[in-house]
RNA sequence: GGUGCCAUCGCCAAGUGGUAAGGCCGCAGCCUGCAAAGCUGCUAUCCCCAGUUCAAAUCUGGGUGGCACCUCCA
């Protein structure tokens, strides 16, 4: 397997540093707001990871951390009048339950912040003890960019002369204006957690470094995980930050990997509140399938910035329609699992950090040459149990195609309305069959006037909603 | 201003030295009572200029045009 490291630029052979263990860990949101469409992006590509790493015979340890401490979700708690517990519970709840409707499997480990405090205080007190750290006359602690010669090394940053002057002037207490925060002191009674070093909360950075310390690495690897993934915009400060604390505070460096998702973009603009709530994954799902969305949001390069519109996601489904359609020819038939050639190449191409579009072109591929066996030669028994499989492999792999192909069509639609299209399908094959097709194709304007398309077939006539 | 990324058919999008995958849309045809679905066929020499090479979309230099990060952010 492949994989394209962003921070060596280039794509790499990868190879976990015990045996075929594979450690992931993978920045998760702050859950102080509801997931928006980049959230769901950054879960699909590692959720997509994990299935190939999976696939490759490796055993994957993969952990997705919740922060859960955070000025903004503080703010929020005090604005709203409720407490830090009620807002995260609430966002996390939320956070699952979307990731469920697109296919995002749960990790293995999704460690919270407030339960990772032991950890934290830890590598504090090992980065003040070895002085990369030092504490402020106010009791906030800082890290001391300056006593990491490496510092700036994962994100390939110069620093600008005339900032670092600009920001050691406005900020006191910092020695270097890169300096950041290990250690909040509470200052406003707002959230505290009594700490070795006084009340107040952590800083974002330590909450990783410390997780994967206490869940994932062992002392005396060469790296603290196999694979460290993240969005795009993570690389600078939080993983530059993330990467100093753990090389100064642990003999071992961050990551032997790092992975990097693209951005979504809305319709070419970058996504911001001010462009409404169509950016909410909840808002996204009240319009598209859970499937679809996932099928559409994987379907170009995981580095690529992603631009979503309305019109390409139509496209996507189209493709994905083209799957369903095929599984349809085979339902209810048994699963079979013998592995083909097909399978081999369809996993080969994601092997090569991630290549989805050499991977959907397979996927495309395969179900022409299914459809045209069928139409030339419908009982072709091997053709079938292939096809099977492939569906299968494919399910397992790429979490899509799992559904009942009729349920897929047909989602969304209430019950009156189904009764109602499959009493005028039989009327309509009463009159075909009476050769009465003036009658017929009115019944089907009114079946399309339901918002679906039917299509005959030789096991019947089936309706797809449009 | 600093750092970095990108530019391939109408649209989406692979391909990083060996002669342009795939999907959507479109056109023609097969199938069908007619449709739909499915299938078949057709459609680009890769932003511009110069260079390296037997050979470049792929490498180098220059240009033009996008974008990202540098503050919280997936």
């Amino acid at each position: 397997m492949h994989i394209f490291d962003s921070v060596q630029k280039t794509k790499r052979l990868f190879t976990p540093q015990v045996d075929d263990k594979v450690t992931l860990y993978v920045c998760g949101p702050t859950v102080y707001d509801d997931a928006h469409l980049g959230h769901a992006k950054s879960a699909l590509v590692f959720d997509l990871l994990v299935r190939v790493l999976k696939a490759n015979d490796y055993s994957v340890t993969y952990a997705r951390n919740i922060t859960d401490i955070d000025d903004k979700i503080i703010k929020k708690a005090v604005e709203q009048n409720k407490s830090i517990k009620e807002i995260t519970e609430f966002y996390t709840n939320a956070f699952h339950k979307e990731m469920a409707q697109i296919g995002v499997s749960r990790p293995d480990l999704e460690p919270k912040a407030t339960e990772s405090l032991d950890a934290m205080y830890m590598l504090i007190r090992k980065l003040i003890d070895s002085n990369h750290a030092y504490q402020t006359e106010d009791g906030d602690i800082y890290f001391d960019t300056s006593s990491d010669s490496q510092y700036l090394t994962l994100s390939k940053r110069v620093q600008n002369e005339d900032e670092k002057i600009n920001r050691v002037e406005n900020s006191s207490h910092k020695k270097n204006s890169s300096d950041f925060a290990l250690w909040k002191s509470v200052k406003d009674g707002t959230i505290i957690f009594d700490s070795p070093f006084g009340a107040g909360r952590p800083g974002w950075h330590v909450e990783c470094s410390a997780m994967i310390e206490k869940h994932l690495a062992f002392e005396n690897n060469k790296f603290a995980v196999d694979i460290h993934g993240g969005g795009a915009d993570l690389l600078f400060p939080h993983h530059e930050n993330e990467a100093a604390q753990t090389r100064c505070g642990t003999n071992h460096a961050l990551a032997n990997y790092w992975m990097h998702n693209g951005f979504v973009n809305i319709d070419g603009e970058k996504m911001s509140k001010s462009l409404g709530n169509s950016f909410f994954l909840k808002d996204a799902l009240k319009v598209y399938d859970g499937e679809v969305l996932r099928f559409y949001l994987l379907s170009t390069h995981y580095r690529s910035n992603f631009n979503f519109n309305e019109d390409d996601l139509t496209a996507s489904k189209k493709r994905l329609d083209k799957m369903y359609r095929l599984k349809k020819r085979f339902f209810g038939l048994a699963e079979n699992r013998d592995k083909t050639l097909f399978q081999e190449e369809l996993l080969k191409a994601l092997s090569d950090d991630l290549n989805i579009s050499n991977a959907l072109a397979l996927i495309d591929e395969m179900i022409t040459h299914a459809n045209e066996t069928l139409d030339t030669a419908g009982k072709h028994k091997e053709l079938k149990a292939e096809t099977l499989s492939n569906l299968a492999y494919i399910e397992e792999l790429l979490g899509f195609g799992a559904k009942n192909p009729f349920e897929y069509f047909q989602s969304g639609v209430d019950e009156e309305t189904r009764a109602k299209i499959a009493e005028l399908i039989l009327k309509r094959d009463e009159a075909k069959k009476a050769k009465n097709f003036a009658t017929s194709d009115k019944i089907r304007d009114e079946v399309l006037s339901y918002g679906v398309s039917i299509m005959d077939t030789p096991q019947g006539t089936f309706w797809e909603k449009v």
